[in-house]
RNA sequence: GGCGGCAUAGCCAAGUGGUAAGGCAGAGGUCUGCAAAACCUUUACCACCGGUUCAAAUCCGGUUGCCGCCUCCA
């Protein structure tokens, strides 16, 4: 069964090959870093993290690169703004991005490319796009000519004459065309400049992941991500870009994941209406936001709102409560010699429909049901009177693994011993319980509770969680 | 104006030609000293109108509503 993605190139779901065989050339745009990041910007981070794991998962080696857009207009003005550096602010908010997505279960790409350490390769580029007639320097500034560029739109499908009504000349500009777009911008004075063959400057937005993708992965890649809103003009930038200096394609698959919105609306830092990851996942469990993400298919627009998140809560925690009832069961449980290939068979059926539905364009909606239909099954195995470690142990061994497909672990840290105080109020309500003294039972079941300790009786003993 | 997306139960969300997955919330039941957890049962004129088809949520045309890109944005 071979994965299925929707390129945005073709508009349609393709087969997906890669170049090399078991290995994948993969770049997602990453952030400009001048403020901390919304969890708008969280979700490709996730999403294609998702992805990435998914490959991995069948076997691909992938290179993963995520570029640090560290140095353009926003940064320059916010830097001011804060009477620091440019590199200071950069770093700064670099951190603070690796750590948010950490916490949400993302892992490392192969390279984090910043611009900032890209510079030659970046003018290389440029230079060669002016040699090849399809840049021209002006003043110091050097521009683009989608127009000399023969596929230019292919990606969003827009043709250029419609394009070029939408396209305005900024004042202080001199394209000699509205389409035209800057790959080198000349300094202002007292700006952060690096010298190049057209006085000192900076690059442009677009040529940076032209010029990182092709340094990192090479002149073709297999997949090229990114949010659905750079896909005009950045993402048609590139190909434009990079085809028109490499003559051949830059990128096989065009992945762009849907919007996360906020009272239907897109959230973004120029609307204003966004939550700040760092202080959603300071009050939330930051699993609950990767689930919730990931409970939608990524092409389609997600509405936050607090209470879809307490769903979303609520929705975990059964995965949750049934791999914890497992854990609980271990205990009781004995090599007893009967036929379980009955639930063996059925987990083994989950795993093929769990690749099933992310073999479909990663549809981790679906690629959860399964989770859930997983947990039933596990849930229907604990009714049993008598169970093997072994069969519950499958259970657990898979729920965990697909879970990791999906990024999602699961906190076992809370499986840590209770201390003695709490440890002897469960023994005195047990001999409570035994003597019919419900009244104290009770009381010391509400006593926990209030400590966040909640006890469940079950027949195989007393069973506890955190709240 | 150009291009594109979306509309499925109280809520969220899969499904893109064969008669509506799953989860949350709710209701009833089983189990339990009571709870909890779990299990069982239960909830859909698929925005509207027309067309194609033996058959449409799914394809085509139209209508309405919402959203996005075309300018920095994931």
């Amino acid at each position: 069964m071979t994965i299925q993605i929707y390129n945005t190139l073709t508009r349609q779901k393709e087969n997906f090959k890669s170049l090399e065989p078991n290995k994948v050339m993969m770049y997602v745009c990453g952030p400009t870093v001048y403020n901390y990041i919304h969890i708008g910007n969280a979700r490709p981070a996730i999403v294609f993290d998702s992805v990435r794991r998914y490959l991995e998962y069948k076997g691909y080696q992938v290179d993963y690169v995520l570029n640090f857009t560290d140095v353009d207009d926003k940064i320059i003005a916010e830097a001011k703004k804060q009477n620091d550096t440019v590199q200071n602010l950069t770093n700064r908010f670099i951190d603070a991005y690796l750590q948010d997505v950490e916490t949400l279960g993302v892992k490392k790409a192969t390279h984090h490319p910043r611009v900032t350490d890209t510079m030659d390769e970046i003018i290389e580029f440029i230079k060669g796009l002016v040699d090849k007639g399809y840049a021209y320097s002006v003043d110091g500034d050097v521009y683009f000519k989608p127009r000399k560029f023969e596929d230019y739109g292919k990606l969003s499908a827009q043709s250029i004459e419609e394009l070029r009504s939408g396209a305005r000349i900024q004042i202080g500009e001199k394209k000699e065309d509205p389409l035209d777009f800057a790959l080198w911008k000349k300094a202002k004075a007292d700006e952060i400049a690096w010298d190049s063959p057209w006085g000192k400057g900076r690059p442009g937005w677009h040529i940076e992941c032209s010029a990182m993708a092709k340094k990192y992965l090479g002149e073709t890649i297999d997949i090229h991500a990114g949010g659905q809103d750079l896909t005009f003009p950045h993402h048609e930038n590139e190909i434009a870009q990079s085809e028109a200096l490499n003559e051949k394609p830059f990128a096989n698959y065009w992945m762009h994941n849907g919007y996360m919105n906020i009272d239907n609306e897109k959230m973004s830092k120029s609307l204003n209406n966004f939550v700040l990851t760092k202080d959603l996942i300071a009050n939330h469990d930051p699993m609950v936001l990767r689930f919730f993400m990931l409970s939608v298919h990524y092409r389609n627009p997600i509405n936050f709102t607090a209470s879809l998140l307490e769903s979303a809560k609520n929705s975990f925690n059964r995965i949750k409560t049934s791999y914890q009832n497992l854990e609980h069961r271990k205990a009781t449980s004995m090599d007893i010699e009967i036929d379980n290939s009955k639930w063996y068979e059925k987990i083994n059926h989950h795993q093929t429909d769990f690749e099933a539905a992310m073999n479909d364009d990663f549809n981790t909606a679906n690629a959860i049901t399964v989770l859930f239909d997983l947990a039933k099954d596990a849930n229907l195995y604990l009714e049993e009177k008598q169970t093997n470690s072994e069969v519950i142990a499958s259970f657990q061994d898979m729920l965990k693994k697909l879970l990791d497909v999906l990024g999602i672990t699961l906190d076992e840290t809370k499986e840590a011993l209770l201390d003695e105080e709490i440890d002897d109020l469960i023994m005195e309500r047990n001999e409570a319980r035994e003597a019919k003294n419900f009244e104290r039972a009770d009381e010391i079941r509400d006593l926990l509770q209030e400590k966040n300790i909640i006890l469940e009786d079950t027949h195989q003993g007393v069973r506890w969680k955190r709240g």
